[in-house]
DNA sequence: GAGTACGAAATCGTATACGATAACTATCAC
DNA sequence: GTGATAGTTATCGTATACGATTTCGTACTC
């Protein structure tokens, strides 16, 4: 009753806890691709019991993050080329939607905070910073997609983000080549948004967007 | 160990077992939106205790099939007019991309199996069978999808239909010059992959073609 | 008569406990 | 020394139990 910061804590249940832990965990990549995720574990760092715990994780499963097998556990899902050729199809496919609904309802404020965003993007290519250029990627979507009117198609985008990142993909596997095209594709795509363009034309370049990434990386397999 | 037919049902987890049973139920309509889905009376009903029943109910809120409230309970998700938009509006986008991806896959055989569907959709149209219309639909795109590269595109499909399917809107929103369209669309489309058309017009028209669906419904409302 | 406060019933949330299954290890036979 | 097998351990799967929260009904007050 006092003391309402415990109080704030204790309005979520404890299974909702545990979910936010590890997918924190996984995304961060303190758990990596493999990691053995053991109920009881778990159960203990967090300090409650398994039930919940088991909730989370299966949550986790049913959004790709984790794989589950019966009796035998779950483990963080690993880099599987396949895998990562899927999600980033299907990211292609959601975001160039998402971005065209979105871009009638993008103001000029809104434009500018998305450049403001690029353009740190391209102060972190001359410095080298991976991490922060992938999270800035992230914020600079999240921006177009801020009005989003589907937020049903809004959820998968994010779906697909989180993947992303339980797969450590993008860090690694950052081409700086490619880098710098993202930011040049960025500040198109806002000149699109600005001068009105038509919903394809937004769509397909927003598309383009995300494919060309996965070409990037096909390419330096093959 | 002799009876193989337990055996085989044992072999499923029981949260796996309540899953699919409440599903089913669900997505037939025994369960209807709004149906107050009480744990503890499911478990008895099924034989078995709470906490599988508790994880099988989240299974289904993360598809979006019932909705769950803390210290409230779950219920089957209700028929909300703008769910029903974001769904068909994704669908739409999912469905296109997934029509695109198979089409260059879809071989003389396929094309010849989907057309005797289409065509036992038109005799549902004569003897007004909008239930069987419904299931054939789903057996149409489900021909074309058979051999979608991508699984993740096609896991979503899924979870718009049944969605759609929870909500029970094909039946009683059925509108038979809509179903006439469809029909004729579906034609349309089988001659578009038997010509070789590109990607970009084959998802074009799949996406108009539910998207179709979708507007005829929102001409009924206004 | 309407609104509020209190209490009882229903239901959820989680802990604990135990049985079931799979993985591992050590031993034995060849 | 290598393979198979039996026993042990670790971990999962589920039942039961109890505390926490919400909801509903009833009585009381204004």
């Amino acid at each position: 009753m006092t003391e309402t910061a415990v109080e704030s804590a204790a309005a979520q249940s404890k299974s909702q806890q545990a979910y936010t832990a590890v997918k924190a965990r996984i995304v961060e990549g303190i758990y990596t691709p493999g990691y053995r995720l053991v109920l009881a574990k778990i159960a203990e760092d967090l300090g409650f019991s398994v039930v919940p715990v088991r909730e989370a994780i299966r949550r986790l499963e049913a959004e790709g993050l984790v794989k589950f097998e019966r009796n035998v556990g779950a483990t963080v899902s690993g880099i599987d080329p396949t895998e990562y050729l899927y999600t980033m199809q299907t990211l292609s496919i959601v975001e160039g939607a998402a971005t065209a609904l979105s871009a009638p309802l993008i103001d000029s404020v809104a434009i500018a905070r998305a450049r403001a965003v690029n353009e740190e993007m391209r102060e972190c290519l001359e410095h080298f910073d991976p991490v922060r250029f992938t999270a800035l990627n992230q914020d600079f979507h999240s921006v177009l997609f801020e009005h989003c009117p589907n937020p049903h198609i809004l959820d998968l985008v994010h779906r697909g983000w989180n993947r992303l990142a339980s797969l450590r993909s993008s860090t690694f596997r950052f081409v700086p080549g490619r880098a710098q095209e993202s930011v040049q594709e960025h500040e198109a795509l806002l000149q699109l948004i600005e001068s009105g363009a038509d919903a394809d034309t937004i769509e397909h370049a927003a598309r383009r967007h995300r494919a060309a990434t996965l070409d990037a990386y096909l390419a330096t397999t093959n």
